[in-house]
DNA sequence: TCTGGGGTCCTTAGCCTA
DNA sequence: TCTGTAGGCTAAGGACCC
């Protein structure tokens, strides 16, 4: 089972109803999530759909679904299935390419109601969050359970879409509440029942259990989050390791100490592709690097940071996954710099191969304050001030108004670079 | 089923230095 | 000077999340 599974048998008791609402004294963590969120926002504009299946999908051969709306799920459709399977389940569904921005558009609305409520929101990502609001009780006149009720009515009211909000006193019960009042609901978990909540679900319900983990735990015996709570610790450490066992036991006994967190630092930046054939030819692997390179540029110099490790994931035909860093001299976000060095380490691990996916990521992120150490002959200064120039261009006259000459057409012959020597090389 | 794309965190291991 | 070792850094890969 996974965590958006519906309310279990015996946890009807936690659902808000026009009648009943569960004791919410204490349980100052909201989390919203909305519900099917591409389907919804792609349905604003064609209602006509509403009650027929829906699927947000990719138009490639090897695209997967992005969202599909509950009509659709009743045929086993889920985010993440490859669209040829979702097409064999529904084949009458309606399938709609995602559309760029407008996601995120929505998403920022949404948030900006959720902050007016409180100041703690952590975003989780485009359609859900983590809000503190224990601290704006008194100032909104309100109890969690009627701030719930409030989000939700803005949120369809201005958004035109539906949520579902968990209440809880910790944060990983406020997630699995959400999920459990799926569609368009309120679960509210009082503090007191917080264990009798936990206590029957799969041991799959807990954060941080996937595939893997479940099975490592069911080679234990262990079956239910109760099982976890009791295990000894020193079994679970050696069946999982010293950190995911910790954090399951914590997690199992109703204890998170978490606590919301505004403006998490980013850690890294990536960019990745996968092919719709799979690709041998160097040319258009190196062109491919390029675009992935200046992807991630773009995207380090709008965020206003750098990052001094660049790496490579690349994807066999056999579906073998490599990745390969090389930590530079100083940080970067020129996309030369890291398409040079992005090639370098292709070539060292891959030439030749047939590649399925290709992706460059860079980690180590500074803001761009922080002084650049320059060395003797590095051409970086004068590329930068060029792709800032680029970038200026392109919010001016679109995307396309500025690219590299290689990567103007398919066939394009690949022009003979100036190598940027990465300063500092790994050992292997 | 035949597996996207953007991330985070953890574990393991080698190398280097104090 | 040699040796052992602890800790930091880096790299690689796995697992997980949305």
């Amino acid at each position: 089972m996974g965590r958006n599974a519906g309310l279990p048998p015996g946890h009807e008791r936690f659902r808000v109803s026009a009648r009943h609402v569960p004791d919410d004294t204490g349980c100052g963590l909201l989390h919203v999530d909305m519900d099917a969120f591409f389907a919804a926002v792609e349905l604003r504009t064609r209602p006509e759909l509403v009650h027929k299946p829906v699927v947000v999908a990719g138009a490639g051969p090897r695209s997967v679904v992005t969202s599909a709306n509950y009509p659709a799920r009743e045929f086993g459709v889920r985010a993440a299935m490859p669209v040829a399977v979702a097409r064999r389940l529904c084949p009458h569904a309606v399938f709609i390419p995602p559309t760029p921005g407008l996601y995120g558009e929505v998403s920022k609305g949404v948030m900006a109601i959720f902050r007016e409520l409180t100041p703690l929101v952590e975003p989780m990502s485009l359609d859900e969050a983590f809000l503190d609001v224990s601290g704006a009780l008194r100032r909104l006149g309100a109890t969690p359970a009627q701030v719930a009720a409030l989000i939700r009515e803005r949120v369809r009211a201005e958004h035109g879409i539906a949520c579902s909000v968990g209440v809880a006193g910790v944060k990983f019960v406020a997630k699995l509440a959400s999920g459990m009042a799926k569609p368009d609901g309120v679960v509210v978990v009082p503090v007191g029942e917080t264990l009798a909540f936990l206590h029957p679900l799969p041991i799959s319900a807990l954060w941080g259990v996937g595939k893997r983990t479940e099975e490592s735990l069911r080679r234990l015996g262990l079956a239910t989050i109760a099982d976890v709570a009791v295990a000894p610790l020193s079994r679970l450490r050696r069946a999982v390791g010293n950190a995911a066992a910790d954090h399951l036991h914590a997690l199992a006994n109703g204890h998170d100490e978490r606590g919301v967190e505004i403006d998490t630092a980013e850690k890294s930046i990536g960019a990745e592709h996968t092919f719709d054939t799979d690709q041998r030819d160097l040319p258009v692997l190196e062109r491919e690097l390029l675009r992935l390179s200046e992807r991630v540029a773009a995207s380090l110099r709008a965020k206003a940071v750098r990052g001094r490790t660049v790496s490579i994931k690349v994807r066999f035909a056999d579906f073998r996954t490599i990745t390969r860093a090389r930590t530079l001299a100083s940080a970067t976000d020129v996309a030369r710099v890291i398409h040079t060095t992005a090639v370098a380490l292709f070539g060292e691990a891959a030439a030749g191969a047939e590649i399925r996916l290709l992706g460059v990521r860079v980690e180590g992120l500074s803001g761009t304050e922080e002084p650049e150490q320059l060395t003797f002959g590095q051409p970086e200064p004068r590329w930068r001030e060029a792709e800032v120039a680029a970038d200026v261009a392109r919010s001016k006259f679109g995307a396309a108004a500025i690219r590299p000459a290689s990567l103007l057409g398919p066939g394009s012959p690949k022009r003979k670079q100036r190598p940027v020597e990465p300063e500092s090389d790994s050992r292997r």
